[in-house]
RNA sequence: GCGAGAGUGGCGGAAUUGGCAGACGCGCCGGACUUAGGAUCCGGUCCCUCACGGGGUGGGGGUUCGAGUCCCCCCUUUCGCACCA
């Protein structure tokens, strides 16, 4: 950016303030809850302040989603467009360790910086409704949600191998490691065996996917989620193994191949394993856990490495036809999904027949392809479906149908039957860190786990110095004995407070219920308000949210509607995800050192400016790659249009147009009016589909076009009007620049209590179109008609037409294709 | 490896869904106005050719009167998933 070959185009940094300072005194923004008709609930993921201020691809969310919703309110629309801090969390407190700031004062640091940044930008955000939920009078009900889920046995404690992250010092979820990493630091995720608090979301799976149906999101986005919870519809399937008699339950989607089935595999970690290992095993058994133990999630997972086990002299008795064969273990089992053993198929899984090759175990035929030849064996699994065979009575059965009737059989002998399983796992929130919020749990050696009682919310995070975490896995609040210590509400003995804190992801999970009424202390939420502005209408954010944020929300809101608190099951009926806008390439980081902060730009050429550029870069659900060559274009373009405007249109409030008639008007008016319509029509169709560089594109013809005519010497009254329509379609998109226009022309009260322009249907077509016509496909003419000419009146015209003519002279004419308004194609050989 | 997008001038990107490829903007070139231009206004700008013409939407094949758009194969790239039994 190189400021000084930058020329201001117009006073925007006179403009800008001023108009933000009216739309505040006015209270402009401050929408009218109590009444509901035409509402708008547009709403922006709000920010995480985590140090990091505000970047372009914020601005790209709230920026640009805003004027979407200042379009949809000069349609009429009452727009509640709301903004808050998901303040607390990992990074805002690495950024507070690392500079020995409190969290809670850096917060605030960053929490008011970025208000300047966001009003920057001249939104619509509705001020009097800020939120943070770092604030108690927030937290106190995340809380309350975490009781509620509590009493109902969807908050509960277990020991679990968990992910720890070495670098935060603390458990992950699931859905916040990424690729064996840490999502927010991206250290390598170790495992740990720990005690945790989870949510059950596991028992909302069905839900979950069944909901997909109702919403109206990126289909990417919903089918990030099918996969993550991951049902799979199968079989369990219960082994037993020979000498001690122990149940080996496996689960399978291919029930059909147990008599393919040739050997056991289980996981490493599996509890079973040191039970059945026979002694001339153990020691070699030993060895290979404790290998596996060693290897990090991104090595154990690898699917490009080679297949490693060692058996354990153990055998398991097939249910189905009485077979014994050997059991092993194996690191590509793994423990957390379905029963952590796998009855192994070689001849018709591929992870199984690789496994089979190198350990020289049997490979057995028993599905063939339908109607087709049997595959070679010996080159890979046969995975498809087929018919069975070798497969006792079942031989010749489909499949599909052999799986029904051995789940039904197993059923029948007790030893197995149809079951789902899901990849979707219990959704871990506790967290050893301070900055958090407490969870609202006594623990008493007499009555067990305690829910504090809803009159002793909330639990405030206690002031402390100490608040770097311990590293032993425990929380820092631990380490205040006036914390701790509590008396038991059940039994009123000495008890000790829960001491971790909740996964942020919590407190977004119901921010969108308090948006409406952040005061409201009876509950969570207002209930009334919630009736009558519930659910989200839009929601926009970043699809890095796909598993977590948006996943959760839909968990916590399901489970606010069975019980009673909310009348709606989907928060986020509709959804649309912004681009990312990257910096050389890649996503901008702090690592990278790529982030590129809107501050400088706003400053040299103000927010309009920038607003506009970022609608016009491409298209918005792809984002792309920032680069500020084009952005003078914009600001010229803004300059383009103060000066056809600033100079010319005094009193134009007054002007008083009359209902134009297309036809009756001067050619050159006509044409403009023609275009002004057009220009209409594409605008409105291109906002509403989230299609702003075209928009804007079409806006620039339109101002093009109004200078030829100024050069023309035409300022008729169509000129005018078009002048008037200009300021009001770009409203949306420069707003703080449309304001001023529209108050210079005269027009008293906020332009964005104007109903948006709307065209005139008969001014859409033209006297004349052109069509074209092609000789064998090739262009040859283009010729000026009346719109709706017929073919025979064309091709009187077309075959009289000199530059046709000498194409067609003297060759046979084979077929002639006509397309209304278009063209004429004639193939002449 | 599997799945879903994407690939168009020097650049960002358009193209009513099978019908004038390159809208709009950047950049560049030229002109006007100017003491000046890094302001503004006007014009030009896909490639080859002096021209007539011809070629052209990642590559190859196909369907069609007609393909950036549809079909098949390949390449590149972005994203998602990745031993899920």
């Amino acid at each position: 950016m190189q400021d000084s070959r930058i020329h201001r185009q117009y006073p925007f940094d006179e403009i800008e303030p001023k108009w933000q300072r009216y739309w505040e005194e006015n209270k402009i923004y401050q929408t009218d809850l109590s009444k509901s008709g035409n509402k708008l609930y547009c709403l922006m993921m709000f920010i995480y302040p985590s140090g990091d201020k505000m970047h372009i691809g914020h601005w790209y969310n709230y920026g640009i989603t805003d004027s979407w919703a200042r379009f949809k309110r000069m349609l009429g629309y009452n727009v509640f467009e709301p903004m808050g801090y998901d303040a607390f969390g990992l990074p805002a407190e690495n950024y507070a360790l690392k500079f020995g700031v409190h969290p809670a004062i850096s917060t605030q640091n960053n929490i008011d910086y970025i208000r300047n940044q966001l009003r920057g930008i001249g939104a619509m955000f509705d001020w009097s409704k800020e939120i943070s939920t770092t604030d108690a009078k927030f937290y106190k009900w995340t809380q309350w949600l975490f009781l509620k889920l509590f009493a109902k046995g969807l908050a509960y404690r277990k020991m679990a191998p968990v992910n720890w992250c070495p670098s935060c010092q603390t458990v992950l979820a699931n859905e916040q490691v990424i690729d064996g990493r840490c999502e927010r630091c991206d250290s390598e995720v170790t495992h740990r065996d720990l005690t945790q608090w989870f949510f059950k979301i596991t028992e909302y799976a069905d839900r979950l996917l069944a909901g997909h149906k109702k919403l109206d999101w990126p289909s990417k986005t919903i089918s990030m989620q099918k996969n993550w919870i991951g049902r799979s519809d199968g079989c369990e399937i219960v082994f037993t193994e020979v000498s001690t008699g122990q149940d080996i339950p496996v689960f399978t989607t291919r029930a059909d191949t147990v008599f393919g089935v040739t050997y056991i595999v289980l996981a490493p970690e599996h509890p079973l394993v040191h039970r059945i290992t026979a002694s001339s095993n153990i020691k070699a058994v030993r060895d290979y856990i404790e290998k596996a133990r060693k290897q990090s999630e991104i090595e154990r997972t690898s699917t490009v490495k080679e297949k490693t086990g060692v058996p354990t002299g153990a055998y398991a008795q097939n249910p189905i036809n009485g077979e014994n064969i050997p059991i092993w273990i194996a690191d590509y089992v793994l423990l957390g999904y379905g029963t952590g053993a796998v009855m192994a198929v070689p001849g018709h899984d591929q992870r199984d027949f690789e496994f089979a090759k190198k350990f020289n175990l049997p490979v057995r035929e028993v599905i063939i392809p339908a109607g087709g030849k049997s595959p070679d064996m010996l080159e890979a699994a046969y995975a498809d479906e087929g018919i069975m065979v070798n497969s006792g009575d079942y031989s010749g059965l489909s499949s599909t149908d052999g799986q029904k009737k051995i789940a039904e059989h197993l059923k029948s002998i007790g030893r197995g039957e149809a079951r789902v399983n899901y990849r979707l796992r219990d959704w871990l929130i506790s967290r050893q860190r301070y900055w958090g919020v407490p969870i609202p749990i006594i623990r008493c050696h007499r009555c067990g786990e305690i829910a504090v009682p809803d009159d002793q919310l909330p639990i405030l995070l206690p002031e402390t110095t100490d608040f770097k975490p311990a590293g032993d896995g425990r929380s820092p609040l631990a380490k205040i004995p006036e914390f701790v210590n509590a008396d038991c509400p059940k039994c009123g003995g000495p008890a000790e407070r829960e001491t971790e804190t909740m996964d942020t992801f919590v407190d977004s999970t119901w921010y969108h219920l308090r948006f409406l009424d952040p005061d409201y202390e009876n509950g969570p939420f207002n209930p009334s308000l919630a009736k009558k502005w519930m659910p989200v209408d839009r929601y926009v954010g970043g699809s890095e949210h796909a598993v977590t944020h948006l996943m959760f929300a839909r968990f916590i809101n399901m489970f606010l509607y069975d019980n009673g608190y909310v009348n709606f099951e989907e928060p986020y009926p509709i959804l649309r995800h912004q681009g990312i806008i990257t910096h050389h390439g890649a996503k901008m980081s702090k690592s990278h050192g790529n982030v590129v902060i809107p501050d400088d730009y706003i400053k040299i050429y103000g927010s309009d400016t920038f607003r506009a550029y970022l609608m016009f870069m491409g298209d918005y659900e792809e984002g792309g790659d920032w680069d500020d060559t084009g952005i003078n274009g914009i600001h010229r373009f803004l300059g383009r249009v103060w000066r056809l405007i600033e100079p010319n249109c005094p009193d134009l409030a007054e002007k008083k147009f009359p209902l134009f008639i297309k036809d009756e008007l001067e050619d050159a008016d006509k044409e403009l009016y023609i275009q002004l319509n057009r220009t209409i029509k594409k605008v409105r169709e291109d906002l509403d589909a989230q299609k702003y560089n075209t928009a804007i594109a079409s806006i620039m013809e339109l101002v093009n076009s109004l200078y030829k005519n100024i050069e023309a010497g035409n300022q008729s009254p169509i000129f005018y009007h078009s002048i008037g329509d200009l300021i009001l379609l770009l409203a949306p998109i420069t707003p703080h620049l449309s304001e001023e226009l529209y108050h210079i022309a005269g027009f008293e009260g906020s332009i964005f209590d104007a109903q948006y322009p709307d065209y005139d249907k008969d001014a859409i077509v033209g006297d004349n179109i052109t069509m074209v016509i092609q000789i064998n496909g090739k262009l040859r003419a283009s010729i000026e008609v009346k719109p709706g000419i017929g073919q025979d009146e064309f091709e009187k015209i077309a075959f009289d037409y000199e530059g046709v003519r000498k194409y067609i002279s003297g060759k046979s004419i084979i077929k002639k294709i006509f397309i209304k308004d278009r063209l004429l194609n004639i193939v002449v050989r």
